[in-house]
DNA sequence: GTTACTGCAAACTTTTTGCACGACA
DNA sequence: TGTCGTGCAAAAAGTTTGCAGTAAC
């Protein structure tokens, strides 16, 4: 699945001044990288960028991808689409719920909400497939992280 | 954190109802694993699972709640908290959108949907951090694997 | 010319698998 | 008693790190 030229295009001006703009370097590798994500809308996994960008840099290897979408997410360039790192986790909860995620230290709590439970699928998704359950994900940064960053400010 | 003391126990009934139905045994380890989850609503991760178990049950084995919990999540009685399983997946999509995925393939895809983005954050997570991004989840069948399926059937 | 980045190799973490023994139904 | 499940060990999959050479600024 690939995204419009154009739209590709603008993504990678906004991921290359990003860099440049942090005083990062902008090599032909995490250049090549971008330009692959930027490009790719099935949400590819780091080994799946590797193989499209060896095609156009055979030289590149797979801990550069990993340290350039380290590099990317760090700046807020490119999302992780798991809610959390890591290891798998489960939930025994059946209720229908929603989460909250703290994005820095992987905080998940359930979240009962009368208003997120009557958010319906729209019809852009029932043409993809059969949906069958709605969940709403709340992710930011919990009391707990929030006060330990403001101490270290100090 | 954990979960009122009879909540759980339903749980834990209704786990091993449910393996006991589905015709597999009810062991003294899977009925442990179970009771773990089901009292705890941390999300655990296979780790600390097994690390609480092994309190009461110091013989069992790494590899035995890993089987274990995906018995339970194969019969829909635990959920995993990821999107997808396997590797983290990436996207260079910063516009606000939703996801579509398929719980059999992985597929993800992007939605975009007016009243999805009109979802707003209720006091209850407001109460536990700062709210940052709000994403609606809709999981299930895409229609690929629906064909598949229905051509297995036959 | 510096310094940050890359590639290589090795380590580490998370998860899966084959096999023989033991326990549930 | 027969079969399914467990524990052990080893391997596979995914990710991170130290180091020396290379390339960006």
């Amino acid at each position: 699945m690939t995204v419009p030229a154009l739209e590709a295009e603008r993504r990678v001006a906004v991921l290359s001044d990003a860099l440049r703009s942090s005083g990062l370097r902008l090599t032909h590798q995490r250049l090549e990288v971008a330009r692959e994500i930027a490009g790719d809308d099935t949400h590819p996994d780091v080994e799946s960028i590797y193989r499209h960008v060896r095609e156009r840099v055979p030289t590149i290897s797979l801990d550069t991808v990993y340290r350039t979408v380290a590099v990317l997410a760090e700046l807020g360039l490119v999302g992780r689409v798991n809610a959390t790192a890591g290891a798998t986790r489960y939930d025994a909860n059946l209720a229908r719920h929603h989460h909250f995620v703290c994005t820095r230290c992987g905080l998940i709590r359930d979240i009962y909400s009368v208003s997120l439970d009557s958010v319906e699928a729209p019809e852009e998704a029932s043409a993809l497939g059969t949906v069958e359950s709605v969940r709403v994900q709340l992710s930011g940064v919990c009391k707990e992280c929030r006060r330990k960053e403001s101490d270290r400010e100090r």
